[in-house]
DNA sequence: GACAAATTTCATTTTTTTCTGAAAATATTG
DNA sequence: CAATATTTTCAGAAAAAAATGAAATTTGTC
């Protein structure tokens, strides 16, 4: 009994893997938050959060037991996740699980993002800006159609701007 | 009788009004969109986008009407609006309500979002960051501790690189 | 400063998003 | 190719976000 009163002093070996645990949770929150940005669920950043932290390829099996989430959402998170090329399957000998590893490189993970999430929505604009002109162009009050004929522009400017510099970004973000 | 079989042509005024209409209805829908975007609401984009395209000011009573919203979806939106300074509040002689105009300056607009809703983010992530490399240091194993620490000056990259690029983003929205 | 109009607040309801888990589909091994 | 392990799908449950509307507050007017 002499460590009674010590219960709550640690071993060395005892307070490293406590400080690896809230690195690795910290971790975690920080990409849960990152995602979230972007308007991705918080099991999508759970998933990349552990595996940015892992030295070793995860299984899906093994993220489903350490995060404690469903199959379902690991499934649907690795999903998207691939879809951004934000992590990539590794392959372990003699196993037949799917191994997954982080992909490391912001710069491409931010360019795929952006390819596939936002341009889309560029393209669409612009369509839905050329349908709002020809409206505009067949309007009888002249005063009125002018006005619209100035704020239709800013859009226009405001997409094109978008268009340009975007790509610009991600050349930029070579850094 | 005679315009019976004409009951789906319509004059000219008639189709201007249709016009002006559609025109409407489609611009609102296209900052719905972009708002939604930025992770607002759908009414904040109804909001602005109907001011957007309105050549008068206009009263929250007005807003609910047009739109058909509620009066505390109206007031919180315009309080967004607000607050990113995409609207601003006109004064009409004689009239006690507040009746508002959209700023169609978008630099202005993006530029406080960023400010507003992004930088913070930005701030928080530097001191988890922090907190991480110090329980980082702590660590006995060094081969995990080489691993986090390139993992962990990544991160610190990515936000550093991002703290650098937003201003600047906001700077060459100039155009 | 009492009244009325305009606006904000906030508890509740509605809608949307995300998660779950078991069943279906797919892939792998002996 | 049968048996089994792994992954995906998807209907329903749970959680989160947004909208509602009536009460409370603020603002402006006589």
């Amino acid at each position: 009994m002499a460590e009674d009163h010590e219960i709550s002093e640690l071993t060395p070996q005892a307070q490293n893997l406590k400080n690896r645990y809230e690195l690795e949770v910290e971790g975690i929150d920080y990409f849960v938050r990152f995602m979230n940005l972007l308007g991705l669920p918080r099991s999508v950043g759970e998933i990349y959060g552990l595996l940015y932290f892992s030295k070793n390829p995860m299984s899906m099996d093994e993220i489903v037991k350490r995060l404690g989430m469903s199959l379902g959402s690991a499934s649907q998170g690795l999903r998207t996740l691939r879809s951004f090329k934000a992590i990539r399957t590794t392959y372990v000998m003699g196993d037949r699980k799917d191994y997954y590893v982080a992909e490391t490189e912001f710069r491409t993970l931010i360019g795929t993002f952006i390819k596939e999430e936002i341009m889309p929505h560029l393209d669409s604009a612009g369509q839905r800006i050329e349908r709002m002109s020809h409206h505009m162009e067949a309007l009888q009050d002249l005063e009125d159609k002018s006005f619209l004929q100035t704020r239709l522009k800013k859009l226009e400017r405001l997409k094109k701007g978008a268009a340009a510099v975007l790509p610009t970004l991600v050349g930029l973000l070579k850094l």
